[in-house]
DNA sequence: GCGAATTCTTACCATTTGGTAAGTAAGTTG
DNA sequence: CAACTTACTTACCAAATGGTAAGAATTCGC
């Protein structure tokens, strides 16, 4: 499963063969066929694992104690670690929206408890008056376009001169911090 | 030209199979193969016709008159538009990147000389204060990402709870302009 | 008007793809 | 021990894939 989920976001779904999977897993292809009736009943239980883990990968960020800008912050800094360290969660999210039809369905409906409490989340601390009002689910978009370009994009990180390692990651997440300060600010 | 692109962006490279290009433009594959000789020879020319496209497109934007913030205001507008009008181009380079390899390699050598100016431009209205002081690449990187984010992830965007339909592209665009707006802002 | 280049097409081909069918070794249950 | 389930494997298969070889129609240079 969990090579699946790497495989279909870092290489994509369609050029991820059942052959190459079973390979790295040391299986044959009808291992996998057995326990997952066809490619597409795969991915779809891949979707619903990243979704899981992506949710609760958040849950805690977004539940936490504390309130106005530190949680928000929190949030931010939640957004961009999975982003770094699970990156084949977004890249999945990304990969099957690309795809769309069922599996992007899926992905909707998986993620949708998610983005409302999310929203609604942003929408409280517009209300509260500790970020700018704007268009929530503009935000909620943003942070993921932002996350999603600098923690998956390496070639393009690459080529705009900034070096996709591990170690300036820290520094990207500051710069990123700051940016989104500036831009949510009140 | 534009069918291969526009294929390869949006389904993908490896989901592009070259007799669906060739029933598309009502030819033979073997048409498409003695203009190119392989798939990969194709993708080299499509990259290459799709950044000279990008470089054109955002060449008026990046000398033409004006100075400080509307100039910035003009840059980012455009990136929105071409985003929109032209998303192929965005995903194209999206796509490429996450192939890797020669593809990405292609791609970084066609788009370093816009991505130079594009930087010491934002370097140089930093200098000057109509921006405020961050990395210059971080702000591009950003941009991009935004933008790939509002104009190709469609099916993400339904997800957050945002009609993607053009009509409502325009309201997208005075969000993001403000966003960033923002976040620039010295 | 004629050879030659250009621009295709038809006919193949080896490989890879997702998927089926049938068999088999190792438990598990009664 | 026997019936049955689980978790595979080996053996295939039809379709699709990128690509080659050779031929045909059209245009071009002279």
């Amino acid at each position: 499963m969990a090579v699946a989920l790497d495989s279909f976001s870092r290489r994509g779904f369609d050029a991820t063969s059942l052959d190459a999977l079973a390979a790295e897993l040391g299986v044959t292809k009808q291992a996998i066929l057995y326990h997952y009736a066809s490619k597409k009943v795969l991915l779809e239980a891949v979707i619903d694992r990243a979704c899981f883990d992506l949710i609760i990968e958040f849950d805690g960020a977004l539940s936490s104690a504390g309130s106005g800008w530190d949680r928000i912050e929190r949030l931010v800094r939640t957004m961009f670690r999975v982003g770094v360290r699970r990156p084949e969660l977004m890249g999945l999210v990304r990969e099957v929206s690309r795809l769309g039809g069922d599996a992007a369905a899926r992905l909707s409906v998986d993620l949708q408890p998610f983005v409302e409490r999310a929203t609604s989340y942003f929408q409280r601390e517009m209300d509260a008056g500790t970020i700018r009002k704007c268009d929530p689910s503009m935000l909620l978009m943003l942070s993921y376009s932002a996350v999603i370009g600098i923690a998956t994009d390496m070639e393009v990180l690459r080529i705009v001169g900034m070096e996709p390692t591990l170690r300036s990651a820290a520094i990207r997440r500051r710069e990123l911090l700051s940016f989104l300060k500036a831009a949510m600010s009140a």
